[in-house]
DNA sequence: CTTGACTCACTTACAGCGTAAGCGTAGTAT
DNA sequence: ATACTACGCTTACGCTGTAAGTGAGTCAAG
């Protein structure tokens, strides 16, 4: 052992990956936004620029967190059922994007390139193409899909309030939704407020008429 | 006339119109990273603080040039053909947000209650309502469209490369996509290379399966 | 055992950010 | 004339990412 001699206690070494799951640990408990250099390294218990060694800039950092958080995506299985792989692989990406509320913006705004990712993407259009689908099929596919499981879960992001409160919510903000102006949207309020529809936004809806598109599509 | 007398010439009276529209020239031309209070200012032959006399804080100024390219976006006719107008309306959003490429980020980032946004949502619903569609469904037909438009645009806003240089892309980045390791994206790859398939992803792919979904769902 | 190379955390510094606080002046209302 | 308001100005603070340079520790070769 040549650490721990003399007293002079080394630190445990920093690391790429330390730096990476520490940037993790922090954008979920945080936010993104307080992911800085000066941060994380403080939670390292080390001086900013020290970062530099292991990673060469903060894009670096980025790209490594969003691959992080994509490898706990359930990979689709090829040569599985399309329709159930789809499935898994979007609730499994979503259910992965709301533990990590920073990642989807991260994902939807840079070029994602790392191993998870490529993997990730590579098995998906692998399930589509063994089950029939062109390759372009597959891609066009693969894009709707994604596309709507990323704008989705952007939007729900989004929503300040949890589902438990929309009614109490709507109530509170009706009088700033005039009837004149905005029938439609009092009218929903009003529905809310009823109790009769519950204002809930589900990614099992828009997913359905996806997939339900894309087997008749398959078929032909 | 008040101003303009004794050759003290007036500047052009700053307005918070005038800044939120320097403020989109800005970052249309020179991307919203570039969109500082002190660029922006400068833009307006002004100080930083001055914008302050006219904004509460750079979050009204984002609120407000969201709002402002939403207006731009052609609103659906209530009582038209549901379907026609939810894929006008689509299209031209998905075309609204590519001229800005930088809205779309903020739209899904942001609470957005703007005047042109309330009015946006207020006339999708009241053209789905009218069309037969029950609130809940009008609600879940509407969060769908606007997911997969979101989504698709960043996705499409993101890809690094223009349609015409797909091939030389693909086949530059092949070394890179090793067949043992990512053999579906190696495929896909020579399927671009070989000018089978063109690479190109199109709103109308996804939007179609959602809407012929919800064509079906009307019915019953 | 010494020496030199290498690793890696350190300090310092800079330009840019949003914005709080306060000042000065032009124009309007009394 | 006086008071008030509107609004652009300057200054300053704490934050950001990171370029540049320093110095202490580890290790292999002579």
């Amino acid at each position: 052992m040549t650490k721990a001699k003399k007293g002079v206690r080394r630190r445990t070494a920093l690391t790429k990956d330390r730096v990476l799951s520490a940037a993790v640990k922090l954008a979920d408990s945080e936010g993104i936004e307080s992911l800085s250099m000066r941060k994380l390294a403080s939670r390292l218990r080390v001086e900013a620029m020290s970062l530099y060694n292991h990673v060469a800039n903060k894009d670096e950092i980025l790209d490594g967190i969003v691959d992080k958080i994509v490898s706990e995506i359930e990979v689709p299985t090829v040569g599985g059922d399309w329709r159930v792989e789809m499935h898994r692989r979007s609730t499994s990406a979503h259910e992965v994007l709301m533990r990590h509320q920073w990642a989807t913006m991260l994902i939807v705004s840079r070029v994602n390139v790392g191993p998870a990712m490529l993997h990730f993407v590579d098995s998906t259009i692998g399930c589509l193409v063994e089950a029939g689908f062109s390759y372009a099929a597959a891609d066009h596919a693969w894009n709707a899909i994604d596309s709507y499981v990323y704008g989705f879960t952007l939007q729900k992001l989004n929503f300040p309030f949890a589902p438990e409160e929309y009614a109490e919510v709507a109530k509170a903000y009706l009088p700033q939704i005039p009837e004149e102006q905005y029938p439609y949207l009092h009218g929903m309020s009003q529905e809310v407020i009823a109790g009769r529809h519950d204002g809930l936004h589900d990614l099992e809806f828009g997913l359905k008429l996806i997939l339900d598109g894309l087997e008749e599509l398959r078929g032909s």
